[in-house]
DNA sequence: CACCATCGTTGGCAGAACCATCAATCTGAG
DNA sequence: CTCAGATTGATGGTTCTGCCAACGATGGTG
Protein backbone atom coordinates (compact mmCIF):
# COMPACT_ATOMS: atom_id res chain seq x y z
CA UNK A 1 0.00 0.00 0.00
CA UNK A 2 2.24 2.27 1.19
CA UNK A 3 4.73 3.61 -1.74
CA UNK A 4 7.91 4.48 -0.36
CA UNK A 5 8.13 7.93 -2.37
CA UNK A 6 11.26 9.69 -0.53
CA UNK A 7 9.34 13.03 -1.32
CA UNK A 8 11.19 15.62 -0.17
CA UNK A 9 9.23 18.58 0.89
CA UNK A 10 8.45 21.65 -0.83
CA UNK A 11 10.09 23.89 1.68
CA UNK A 12 13.30 22.00 1.41
CA UNK A 13 13.35 20.81 -2.41
CA UNK A 14 12.97 24.86 -3.64
CA UNK A 15 15.39 26.30 -0.99
CA UNK A 16 18.66 26.95 -2.52
CA UNK A 17 21.02 26.87 0.56
CA UNK A 18 19.05 23.48 0.89
CA UNK A 19 19.89 22.29 -2.44
CA UNK A 20 23.55 23.76 -1.95
CA UNK A 21 24.08 21.44 0.91
CA UNK A 22 22.83 18.73 -0.59
CA UNK A 23 24.87 18.96 -3.40
CA UNK A 24 27.66 19.52 -1.44
CA UNK A 25 27.07 16.31 0.21
CA UNK A 26 27.23 14.48 -2.87
CA UNK A 27 29.95 16.00 -4.00
CA UNK A 28 31.93 15.77 -1.06
CA UNK A 29 31.35 11.99 -1.01
CA UNK A 30 32.52 10.94 -4.33
CA UNK A 31 35.60 13.20 -4.22
CA UNK A 32 36.36 12.56 -0.50
CA UNK A 33 36.01 8.84 -1.67
CA UNK A 34 38.80 9.45 -4.39
CA UNK A 35 41.48 10.87 -2.57
CA UNK A 36 40.74 8.59 0.24
CA UNK A 37 41.56 5.63 -1.79
CA UNK A 38 45.16 7.51 -2.51
CA UNK A 39 45.76 8.35 1.10
CA UNK A 40 44.67 11.95 0.93
CA UNK A 41 42.33 14.02 1.70
CA UNK A 42 40.73 17.59 0.42
CA UNK A 43 42.99 19.87 2.23
CA UNK A 44 45.75 17.81 1.39
CA UNK A 45 44.69 18.46 -1.87
CA UNK A 46 43.98 21.97 -1.94
CA UNK A 47 47.70 22.48 -0.68
CA UNK A 48 49.11 21.22 -3.29
CA UNK A 49 46.95 22.46 -6.09
CA UNK A 50 47.97 25.90 -4.47
CA UNK A 51 51.52 24.92 -3.94
CA UNK A 52 51.90 24.03 -7.77
CA UNK A 53 50.17 26.91 -9.18
CA UNK A 54 51.45 29.85 -6.48
CA UNK A 55 55.10 27.99 -5.49
CA UNK A 56 56.39 27.82 -2.18
CA UNK A 57 54.72 29.92 0.21
CA UNK A 58 53.90 30.44 3.81
CA UNK A 59 51.06 28.85 5.74
CA UNK A 60 49.35 31.68 5.58
CA UNK A 61 49.20 32.38 2.74
CA UNK A 62 48.06 28.82 1.88
CA UNK A 63 45.11 29.01 4.19
CA UNK A 64 43.88 32.19 2.34
CA UNK A 65 43.96 31.55 -0.78
CA UNK A 66 42.52 28.08 -0.19
CA UNK A 67 40.29 29.36 2.40
CA UNK A 68 41.22 27.17 4.85
CA UNK A 69 42.07 28.09 8.44
CA UNK A 70 45.65 28.70 9.40
CA UNK A 71 44.95 26.42 12.43
CA UNK A 72 44.13 23.51 10.13
CA UNK A 73 47.19 24.56 7.83
CA UNK A 74 49.10 23.28 9.91
CA UNK A 75 47.70 19.92 10.26
CA UNK A 76 47.23 19.44 6.69
CA UNK A 77 51.37 20.10 6.10
CA UNK A 78 52.01 18.44 9.23
CA UNK A 79 50.64 15.21 7.71
CA UNK A 80 52.02 16.46 3.93
CA UNK A 81 55.33 16.72 5.20
CA UNK A 82 55.38 13.38 7.22
CA UNK A 83 54.49 11.97 3.48
CA UNK A 84 57.41 13.71 1.79
CA UNK A 85 55.42 15.54 -0.72
CA UNK A 86 56.15 18.90 0.81
CA UNK A 87 58.82 20.46 2.68
CA UNK A 88 58.59 23.07 5.42
CA UNK A 89 61.44 25.38 6.35
CA UNK A 90 62.32 28.59 7.71
CA UNK A 91 61.38 32.13 5.58
CA UNK A 92 64.75 33.60 5.80
CA UNK A 93 63.49 36.78 5.20
CA UNK A 94 60.93 36.63 7.69
CA UNK A 95 61.16 34.90 10.93
CA UNK A 96 57.67 34.37 11.30
CA UNK A 97 56.62 32.42 8.60
CA UNK A 98 57.03 29.26 7.07
CA UNK A 99 58.76 28.64 3.67
CA UNK A 100 56.58 25.46 2.11
CA UNK A 101 58.04 23.72 -0.65
CA UNK A 102 56.39 21.15 -3.07
CA UNK A 103 58.62 18.24 -3.64
CA UNK A 104 58.91 16.20 -6.78
CA UNK A 105 57.10 13.64 -5.20
CA UNK A 106 54.58 15.90 -4.25
CA UNK A 107 54.03 17.45 -7.95
CA UNK A 108 53.83 13.08 -8.59
CA UNK A 109 50.86 12.73 -5.94
CA UNK A 110 48.86 15.45 -6.87
CA UNK A 111 48.96 14.73 -10.80
CA UNK A 112 47.50 11.29 -9.71
CA UNK A 113 44.69 13.01 -7.09
CA UNK A 114 43.96 15.23 -9.85
CA UNK A 115 43.30 12.10 -11.93
CA UNK A 116 41.10 10.72 -9.63
CA UNK A 117 39.55 14.00 -8.48
CA UNK A 118 38.39 15.08 -12.55
CA UNK A 119 36.99 10.85 -12.18
CA UNK A 120 35.07 11.74 -9.72
CA UNK A 121 33.82 15.17 -11.10
CA UNK A 122 32.48 13.08 -14.15
CA UNK A 123 30.75 10.73 -12.25
CA UNK A 124 29.03 14.19 -9.74
CA UNK A 125 28.29 15.68 -13.34
CA UNK A 126 27.38 12.38 -15.50
CA UNK A 127 25.98 13.23 -18.52
CA UNK A 128 26.17 16.98 -18.34
CA UNK A 129 27.00 19.20 -21.18
CA UNK A 130 29.97 21.81 -21.00
CA UNK A 131 27.64 24.21 -21.07
CA UNK A 132 25.76 23.04 -18.41
CA UNK A 133 29.15 22.59 -16.40
CA UNK A 134 30.03 26.25 -17.85
CA UNK A 135 26.35 27.60 -16.04
CA UNK A 136 26.74 25.76 -12.77
CA UNK A 137 30.69 26.88 -12.27
CA UNK A 138 29.15 30.85 -13.12
CA UNK A 139 26.47 30.73 -10.70
CA UNK A 140 28.70 28.65 -7.84
CA UNK A 141 31.03 31.38 -8.45
CA UNK A 142 28.86 34.25 -7.84
CA UNK A 143 28.19 32.71 -4.68
CA UNK A 144 31.51 32.42 -3.88
CA UNK A 145 33.36 35.21 -4.58
CA UNK A 146 30.68 37.85 -3.34
CA UNK A 147 31.54 40.94 -1.76
CA UNK A 148 29.38 42.13 0.65
CA UNK B 1 54.29 46.14 -1.82
CA UNK B 2 52.40 42.38 -1.59
CA UNK B 3 48.89 43.41 -2.45
CA UNK B 4 46.92 40.76 -0.61
CA UNK B 5 45.11 39.20 -3.96
CA UNK B 6 43.46 35.89 -2.22
CA UNK B 7 43.94 34.39 -5.77
CA UNK B 8 42.53 30.74 -5.47
CA UNK B 9 44.76 28.34 -7.34
CA UNK B 10 42.84 27.30 -10.58
CA UNK B 11 43.09 23.58 -10.20
CA UNK B 12 39.87 24.51 -7.05
CA UNK B 13 38.62 27.83 -8.73
CA UNK B 14 37.38 25.40 -11.50
CA UNK B 15 36.16 21.81 -9.73
CA UNK B 16 32.55 21.70 -9.22
CA UNK B 17 32.92 19.79 -6.04
CA UNK B 18 34.90 22.32 -4.40
CA UNK B 19 33.12 25.43 -5.66
CA UNK B 20 29.94 23.53 -4.62
CA UNK B 21 31.17 22.95 -1.15
CA UNK B 22 32.57 26.84 -0.88
CA UNK B 23 29.03 27.35 -1.71
CA UNK B 24 27.34 24.96 0.54
CA UNK B 25 29.77 26.66 3.45
CA UNK B 26 28.36 30.30 2.78
CA UNK B 27 24.94 29.61 2.29
CA UNK B 28 24.94 27.60 5.30
CA UNK B 29 26.43 30.06 7.37
CA UNK B 30 23.66 32.55 6.81
CA UNK B 31 20.94 30.18 7.23
CA UNK B 32 22.36 28.78 10.42
CA UNK B 33 23.20 32.17 11.24
CA UNK B 34 19.36 33.04 10.80
CA UNK B 35 17.97 30.12 12.27
CA UNK B 36 20.25 30.13 15.64
CA UNK B 37 18.72 33.75 15.90
CA UNK B 38 15.32 31.97 16.38
CA UNK B 39 17.08 29.23 18.78
CA UNK B 40 16.53 26.48 15.84
CA UNK B 41 19.05 24.66 13.70
CA UNK B 42 18.12 23.27 9.84
CA UNK B 43 17.21 19.69 11.14
CA UNK B 44 14.59 21.25 13.31
CA UNK B 45 13.04 23.30 10.20
CA UNK B 46 13.30 20.49 8.14
CA UNK B 47 11.62 18.31 10.49
CA UNK B 48 8.80 21.31 11.22
CA UNK B 49 8.74 21.72 7.12
CA UNK B 50 8.08 18.00 6.68
CA UNK B 51 5.76 17.85 8.78
CA UNK B 52 3.51 20.70 7.97
CA UNK B 53 3.51 19.57 4.53
CA UNK B 54 2.84 15.87 5.23
CA UNK B 55 1.37 15.61 8.46
CA UNK B 56 2.18 13.75 10.96
CA UNK B 57 4.82 11.07 10.50
CA UNK B 58 7.14 8.69 11.98
CA UNK B 59 10.39 9.56 13.00
CA UNK B 60 11.92 7.40 10.03
CA UNK B 61 9.50 8.75 7.15
CA UNK B 62 10.52 12.29 8.76
CA UNK B 63 14.57 10.94 8.31
CA UNK B 64 13.77 9.61 5.13
CA UNK B 65 12.04 12.86 3.13
CA UNK B 66 14.61 15.21 4.74
CA UNK B 67 18.09 12.70 3.94
CA UNK B 68 18.46 13.04 7.90
CA UNK B 69 19.54 9.84 9.88
CA UNK B 70 17.29 8.14 12.30
CA UNK B 71 19.47 8.74 15.11
CA UNK B 72 19.51 12.38 14.05
CA UNK B 73 15.61 12.35 13.81
CA UNK B 74 15.78 11.49 17.41
CA UNK B 75 17.80 14.53 18.74
CA UNK B 76 15.90 17.14 16.66
CA UNK B 77 13.04 15.81 17.86
CA UNK B 78 13.90 15.23 21.47
CA UNK B 79 14.22 19.77 21.02
CA UNK B 80 11.02 19.92 19.35
CA UNK B 81 9.22 18.64 21.60
CA UNK B 82 10.85 19.34 24.49
CA UNK B 83 10.19 23.26 23.28
CA UNK B 84 6.41 22.24 22.71
CA UNK B 85 6.27 22.65 18.68
CA UNK B 86 5.89 18.80 18.12
CA UNK B 87 4.41 16.27 19.90
CA UNK B 88 5.64 12.58 20.18
CA UNK B 89 2.88 9.42 20.63
CA UNK B 90 3.17 5.86 19.94
CA UNK B 91 1.35 4.81 16.65
CA UNK B 92 -1.58 2.78 17.69
CA UNK B 93 -1.24 0.67 14.37
CA UNK B 94 2.19 0.34 14.58
CA UNK B 95 3.98 -0.83 17.98
CA UNK B 96 7.22 -0.25 16.35
CA UNK B 97 6.16 3.65 15.24
CA UNK B 98 5.77 6.81 17.13
CA UNK B 99 3.56 9.44 15.43
CA UNK B 100 4.83 12.66 15.70
CA UNK B 101 2.76 16.08 15.21
CA UNK B 102 3.14 19.27 14.82
CA UNK B 103 1.69 21.58 17.40
CA UNK B 104 0.13 25.09 16.76
CA UNK B 105 3.00 26.78 18.30
CA UNK B 106 5.33 24.08 16.18
CA UNK B 107 3.49 25.90 12.74
CA UNK B 108 3.69 29.69 14.07
CA UNK B 109 7.50 28.74 15.01
CA UNK B 110 8.11 27.05 11.59
CA UNK B 111 6.18 30.57 9.56
CA UNK B 112 8.80 32.19 11.39
CA UNK B 113 11.70 30.18 10.60
CA UNK B 114 10.58 30.62 7.00
CA UNK B 115 10.39 34.13 7.08
CA UNK B 116 14.09 34.42 8.28
CA UNK B 117 15.24 31.44 5.54
CA UNK B 118 13.77 33.15 3.10
CA UNK B 119 15.52 36.41 4.01
CA UNK B 120 18.69 34.79 4.47
CA UNK B 121 18.41 33.20 0.76
CA UNK B 122 17.95 36.77 -0.80
CA UNK B 123 21.01 37.48 0.99
CA UNK B 124 22.86 35.27 -0.36
CA UNK B 125 21.28 35.19 -3.77
CA UNK B 126 21.42 39.25 -3.77
CA UNK B 127 20.52 40.94 -7.21
CA UNK B 128 19.98 37.55 -8.45
CA UNK B 129 17.13 37.35 -11.35
CA UNK B 130 14.57 35.17 -11.31
CA UNK B 131 15.56 32.84 -14.26
CA UNK B 132 19.13 32.72 -12.61
CA UNK B 133 17.72 31.29 -9.07
CA UNK B 134 15.72 28.82 -11.49
CA UNK B 135 18.63 27.35 -12.99
CA UNK B 136 20.81 27.13 -10.24
CA UNK B 137 17.75 25.11 -8.40
CA UNK B 138 17.42 22.88 -11.61
CA UNK B 139 21.07 22.32 -11.89
CA UNK B 140 21.37 21.68 -8.13
CA UNK B 141 18.52 19.31 -8.42
CA UNK B 142 20.11 16.66 -10.86
CA UNK B 143 23.04 16.60 -8.53
CA UNK B 144 21.04 15.51 -5.36
CA UNK B 145 18.25 13.43 -7.51
CA UNK B 146 20.47 11.53 -9.35
CA UNK B 147 20.22 8.18 -9.37
CA UNK B 148 23.14 6.12 -9.45
C1' DC C 1 61.68 52.46 22.11
C1' DA C 2 56.54 51.28 22.28
C1' DC C 3 52.79 49.62 19.90
C1' DC C 4 50.28 46.82 16.95
C1' DA C 5 49.86 43.32 13.27
C1' DT C 6 51.16 38.95 11.64
C1' DC C 7 52.75 34.12 11.84
C1' DG C 8 52.88 29.33 13.33
C1' DT C 9 51.09 26.50 16.75
C1' DT C 10 48.20 24.41 20.25
C1' DG C 11 43.94 23.26 22.09
C1' DG C 12 39.40 23.19 21.99
C1' DC C 13 34.42 23.52 20.39
C1' DA C 14 29.97 22.51 17.98
C1' DG C 15 27.72 20.59 14.35
C1' DA C 16 27.06 17.37 10.76
C1' DA C 17 27.11 12.98 8.70
C1' DC C 18 27.30 8.43 9.55
C1' DC C 19 27.71 3.69 11.58
C1' DA C 20 26.85 -0.32 14.59
C1' DT C 21 24.04 -2.21 17.76
C1' DC C 22 20.05 -3.29 20.57
C1' DA C 23 15.26 -4.71 21.92
C1' DA C 24 10.71 -4.44 20.44
C1' DT C 25 7.72 -5.05 16.83
C1' DC C 26 5.84 -6.07 12.33
C1' DT C 27 5.73 -8.88 7.93
C1' DG C 28 5.72 -12.59 4.93
C1' DA C 29 7.05 -17.19 3.34
C1' DG C 30 6.40 -21.73 4.31
C1' DC D 1 0.86 -20.78 13.04
C1' DT D 2 5.74 -20.27 13.09
C1' DC D 3 9.94 -18.50 12.30
C1' DA D 4 13.27 -15.76 9.73
C1' DG D 5 14.03 -11.33 8.27
C1' DA D 6 13.06 -6.51 8.02
C1' DT D 7 11.80 -2.12 10.35
C1' DT D 8 11.65 1.21 14.11
C1' DG D 9 13.22 4.09 17.86
C1' DA D 10 16.98 4.69 20.59
C1' DT D 11 21.81 4.81 22.36
C1' DG D 12 26.46 5.51 21.85
C1' DG D 13 30.09 6.36 19.31
C1' DT D 14 33.42 8.00 15.42
C1' DT D 15 35.20 11.16 12.09
C1' DC D 16 35.71 15.32 9.78
C1' DT D 17 35.05 20.09 9.12
C1' DG D 18 34.85 24.79 9.93
C1' DC D 19 35.80 27.76 13.45
C1' DC D 20 37.67 30.50 17.50
C1' DA D 21 40.81 31.92 21.35
C1' DA D 22 45.13 32.22 22.93
C1' DC D 23 50.11 32.08 23.04
C1' DG D 24 55.06 33.35 22.12
C1' DA D 25 57.88 34.94 18.63
C1' DT D 26 58.70 38.09 15.13
C1' DG D 27 58.10 42.08 11.98
C1' DG D 28 56.90 46.78 10.83
C1' DT D 29 55.66 51.55 12.13
C1' DG D 30 55.19 55.48 14.73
Amino acid sequence: MEIAEHKTPARLRTLPSWLINQAAIRANRVTDQALADLGSRRHHFAMLAALEEFGPSSQADLGRCTAIDRSDVVAAIDALAEQGYVQRGPDPSDGRRNVITITAEGTGHLRRLGAVVAAAQDELLRSWSAAERDTLLDLLTRIVSKVP
